[in-house]
DNA sequence: ATAAACTTTCAATAATTATTGAAAGTTTAA
DNA sequence: TTAAACTTTCAATAATTATTGAAAGTTTAT
């Protein structure tokens, strides 16, 4: 028992802190990274204390992060009947947090940076060579970055349905 | 005159600095990014005091930020015959760089957290409900992560072509 | 071999970002 | 209305990350 126990309790750290660590890669903090990942792989809802004990972090960071989370739309509050607690889930299947997340992220970083490049690439044209590269780079920036931003948030839109596995097939 | 050259200038500052802070967004530190983006539009290899004296920092920062842009296979060193100084550039075609940073991206942080999702979702069932829950959940990321890895690094190796326009007709 | 011109390194410092914890705020039960 | 149970806020602090600058290293020209 004790070795089976362990087995899983280290699987579970090592998921959780791996996740945590990868949170820079869809701009989160790891606290909030981390937070997700022990509510992604529990079997029921989890109160604040229980997040404070199992990742020991303070109460003002669990609840910090876990209004980020609610802002992003990932984790939810579950009001558990006969509980005075508040208790936490987090959106389970991995499409439809895949959508939300880079949805979110077009909106928040990828769509400011578009419009400052279409403004820069929209300045006038004063014949100068330094001007023109301004203008074809932040260009084809522009139109590389929309085209990419709409190509993520299509494909992730799909649910894993033929459409997907085509595309695979297409593009391999 | 005058006019037309503060609109250059503040067009390429808006440029620098919102591509500089973006960097987080695909992974690299400020400066770096802001190093690339100068590179990026100017019409001439730049040495490292020119770069120092556009963005105000120091030799230190520059050269190391040079290198790490050297290691991503972002910036090269030009050498300029009759110059004693080392000159540098960054690639300049937006689908050749999307390729670069997609691939290194991969290589550096995308496969390390797929080996540790297939790691974990490998622990040995003892069928308790709670290791049930953390291998299906870790085995539906590492398939969505591996997937999402494998379509983004296709997608962006494809050169700006028919494949590319058919799939945009495709998908949307 | 020497010195000038240049680049790299790295310990010290600054800037930024995350975290704490206790006080203030809120809700519920009695 | 009061007090207990709980959550939020936020100034202080800690941890992390970026930046500096000067010393050490390298290359080239003479």
């Amino acid at each position: 028992m004790y070795i089976c126990c362990m087995e899983y309790q280290e699987a579970k750290d090592k998921f959780i802190s791996t996740w945590g660590s990868l949170g820079t890669l869809w701009g989160i903090n790891k606290a909030m990274a981390q937070i997700q990942a022990l509510l992604f792989i529990s079997i029921k809802p989890l109160s604040m204390e229980d997040i404070m004990a199992e990742l020991q972090i303070s109460r003002g960071n669990t609840s910090m992060n876990l209004r980020q989370l609610m802002d992003w739309g990932i984790v939810t509050k579950e009001l558990i009947p006969g509980e005075r607690k508040e208790f936490f889930t987090t959106e389970k299947d991995v499409q439809e947090l895949a959508r939300i997340i880079a949805k979110e992220r077009s909106r928040r970083e990828i769509q400011p940076v578009v419009k400052v490049l279409k403004d820069v690439s929209s300045i006038k044209d004063d014949g100068t060579e330094k001007t023109k590269e301004l203008i074809k780079q932040t260009k084809a920036l522009h139109d590389l970055t929309e085209t990419a931003d709409a190509m993520i948030n299509k494909l992730v839109n799909q649910q894993q349905n033929w459409i997907t596995k085509s595309l695979m097939k297409l593009v391999k």
